[in-house]
DNA sequence: TAAAAAAAGTAATAAATATCACATATTGCG
DNA sequence: CGCAATATGTGATATTTATTACTTTTTTTA
């Protein structure tokens, strides 16, 4: 098996939401005037860009930085979902449904955030098929992704997931081309984000790391053998 | 707490996609339209209605019957995500996101079940905003089932996510007013629902009996305190 | 920069869950 | 109908994961 074997296996597209194609099929002008309708925030790291039950007032676009999506759910145990990277939209969904979040977003760096009032947004939106067709790609993209992951959580274990969440934040984590990637993430959120405890995640870690699959510095990550840990996810093609 | 603190807890919405709600604003023409448009199959229990990774060429309404969405998993292993009931629309995710399908549907029992063909549903799609607003809205909602459902597959034990599977089988399986509910399932599927095995699901069925929370006849499950089953959930408000 | 707070890491133990190897029903069908 | 296939159920055991109670390290901030 080649890397490019592996690369299918662990096809991006199948984790990632995609909102950051939604320049897609769009016209120069009309991605002009979406650029210049926002208002640009710029928030620390830890700080919350949308709430749980919060009313949204407009949507947002990841310019810069990393973000978190998550739920709260055992005796507030943050289940995090997804982590939102440059060039992504976040807080459409309970916009175009009229209803409350259902998740938090909150940074995992410093980031640079547009905001888009919701009368602007839904007049883009309303006014171009275009865009409103790329946004409609976009959620039912979604949906595939959030089944996988539904899976993933219920039949693979803890090690099988850390696995599969390394190679997946290798991919969110690239800088440019050939450049190591360098997952830099709290050990509690990556527990949170496999679905086990911090204690246990320490566990696989070291294991990874006594196996030279990985290699940590503080907080952060590196992948040595991106391979090993497909071997380990126990992915299937297809 | 009495009955209605207990269903604002377990809140129907949170769990349903709400496909079924399709015709909610659309005009008695555009329904009629909608309605004589499609063709009606009739298809036996245990009858694929699609595939995952299939091409999809149109899209379904479930008129009558049960139907389970899943994914296949580890060595194949279903994890149903869904179960669909009367009135739900089935296939427009993929569809409109001109991607193969990501799960499988599969009849629950003998289902009469609508198909549209994807020229006709996209005409329909195309000339009305008020429908093509209802699938968004149907679209965005579902986002907020699913992250539910991530949240309740990795923080809660078996334990509580059979209770919590129960409460909502009770509703999907609702006949007339004020009668008993029929859950008819079979100890597979429900394990595969839950995300256990069906040795430990049996287990947990069995203390349910001995606490005459339900009661069961062959495949038939019948709800006999579903207060008892929301504090072993573990749901809280909010 | 030093104290306090937060995060990371360790080890032992308890609890939950999966797996295996069966026995017993139930269902489908030639 | 009756046999085969499939589904259900049971008990023992192995494996995985959570929990508890810490120590050590890192980060924050007064």
């Amino acid at each position: 098996m080649n890397y490019e074997e592996v690369k299918k296996i662990v096809t991006f597209e199948k984790y990632h939401f995609g909102s950051d194609k939604i320049w897609n099929n769009l016209s120069t002008d009309l991605k002009k005037y979406f650029l210049e309708s926002f208002r640009t925030l710029h928030l620390r790291k830890n700080q919350i860009v949308f709430q749980e039950n919060g009313v949204p007032t407009g949507i947002y676009f990841l310019k810069k930085g990393k973000v978190k999506k998550y739920k709260n759910g055992l005796n507030g145990k943050e289940q995090i979902f997804y982590i939102g990277s440059e060039n992504e939209l976040l807080g459409y969904n309970a916009l175009l449904c009229q209803e409350y979040y259902s998740d938090t977003v909150e940074t995992l760096e410093d980031c640079e955030i547009g905001f888009i009032p919701k009368d602007v947004f839904m007049e883009i939106y309303n006014s171009s098929d275009e865009f409103k067709n790329q946004i409609i790609r976009i959620m039912g993209h979604e949906y595939g992704v959030l089944i996988n992951h539904i899976t993933i959580m219920a039949q693979y274990n803890a090690r099988e997931r850390l696995a599969i969440v390394l190679l997946l934040l290798k991919d969110k984590y690239k800088k440019n081309k050939g450049e190591q990637s360098e997952i830099t993430i709290s050990r509690e959120d990556l527990a949170n984000l496999v679905g086990t405890a911090r204690e246990n995640l320490i566990r696989i870690l070291n294991e990874f790391k006594s196996d030279n699959i990985i290699e940590t510095k503080g907080k952060l990550i590196l992948i040595l053998k991106p391979k090993d840990l497909v071997k380990i996810s126990n992915l299937s093609l297809v």
